[in-house]
DNA sequence: TAGATTGTTAATCGATTAACAATC
DNA sequence: TAGATTGTTAATCGATTAACAATC
């Protein structure tokens, strides 16, 4: 409905969906705001507001339904269709994230890797071959829907200098610095600013 | 100075930290917010803001010591210290970090390892015995800080339940689920949320 | 119909930005 | 001293919460 949507609300959103999810693997058919709020520890209202701003999906009186939410979520995040994903770093990280997509996550297909270290190069992974820097240049150009960089800072701003001109329309950096590009939504995990926000709130409890 | 620190400032500090740091290997001495923010694309008004909750590190029109600045974050977010770390879950991911820590990250040692795969148990990884759920249990009572969680969801959970009662303050959980525990905190990652994240703005751009 | 719970508007709260006096 | 830039107060903006009429 609403056009603009904060950065606050699309956030929250797969944590809806995962605790749906959660509710459906239980067999519960439909929920409250109330209930879900319980549940999640937030409040109905900010529930009925984040959702309003795709749809009134609920039923007054009734609730929503647990399983027909669930879909109206995973279409707004775009969860319904298929996702060509790369990687560029094969290291130990690269292959967790492509092991947890294979086993978890059938909409993201693997279509190409990427990793300089010459005892990587060639062999494969999960039935792809690793590709040189080189190779995967031309690669990248076509086909590729994300890439996830799973690599030293230096390679990801190489990486992000060569995006221009491809169809990669997002990019999930794990590599310790920032990186943009104009055209593509990229997100910088920046596993080490978690970890060290956890030792602030180790040294000032409450 | 301030007492009460928001989330969002604090999930910002590393941030600055991460900057300054790069500053200060480029042998820059000295900045100003305006300076630091047109870099960072923030606000002057929120870095001078955010860091007056700590005190003023500053100096009226000279701005901040770029060394100076980066070493009062340190301690701010406790990074000044040793911590003692474990593992539970040793497969690629847990491996990934360990090995992270090991070569960026000295402030952490390593301590103590659990997986309950028979092949991970009695191995070494980092010089370190990977024991099983049970020895682990002892294990954790005294001497770890934080717990980092790179196991399935249910283990996540079982985790928790053991936790009162040890020196553990802080938990970095990558398990698929959320958890907590009184008189720790704890910060779940959610990997998965952010790639979806990043599929919503795939299909909403702008 | 009566009860429940939504969708949505209005009120509140907190975080960000702007402004400026203090001061190096 | 004059210029620059902080620390801090005040203004604005946006996000969260509360309230309630609409409606199933």
């Amino acid at each position: 409905m609403n056009n603009y949507v904060s950065d606050a609300v699309v956030r929250r959103l797969p944590r809806y969906r995962r605790y749906l999810k959660k509710l459906k693997a239980q067999d519960i058919q439909r929920i409250s705001s109330k209930e879900l709020g319980e549940i999640m520890d937030v409040t109905a209202s900010q529930i009925r507001q984040d959702l309003n701003h795709f749809g009134g999906f609920g039923q007054q009186g009734y609730g929503y339904g647990v399983a027909e939410l669930e879909g109206k979520l995973e279409e707004i995040m775009g969860l319904d269709r298929t996702y060509n994903i790369a990687f560029v770093g094969c290291g130990k990280l690269g292959q967790a994230i492509i092991n947890y997509l294979i086993g978890n996550e059938p909409i993201y297909k693997i279509v190409g890797l990427c990793d300089n270290r010459p005892d990587m190069i060639g062999t494969e992974i999960a039935g792809i071959k690793v590709q040189s820097k080189e190779e995967f240049r031309q690669r990248m150009r076509q086909g590729i829907d994300i890439l996830v960089i799973t690599a030293p800072a230096v390679i990801a701003e190489e990486v992000a200098a060569d995006l221009s001109g491809t169809e990669i329309k997002g990019v999930w950096n794990f590599g310790h610095t920032e990186i943009s590009a104009k055209g593509v939504k990229v997100i910088n995990v920046h596993l080490s600013d978690s970890l060290h926000a956890l030792c602030y709130y180790i040294n000032h409890p409450d």
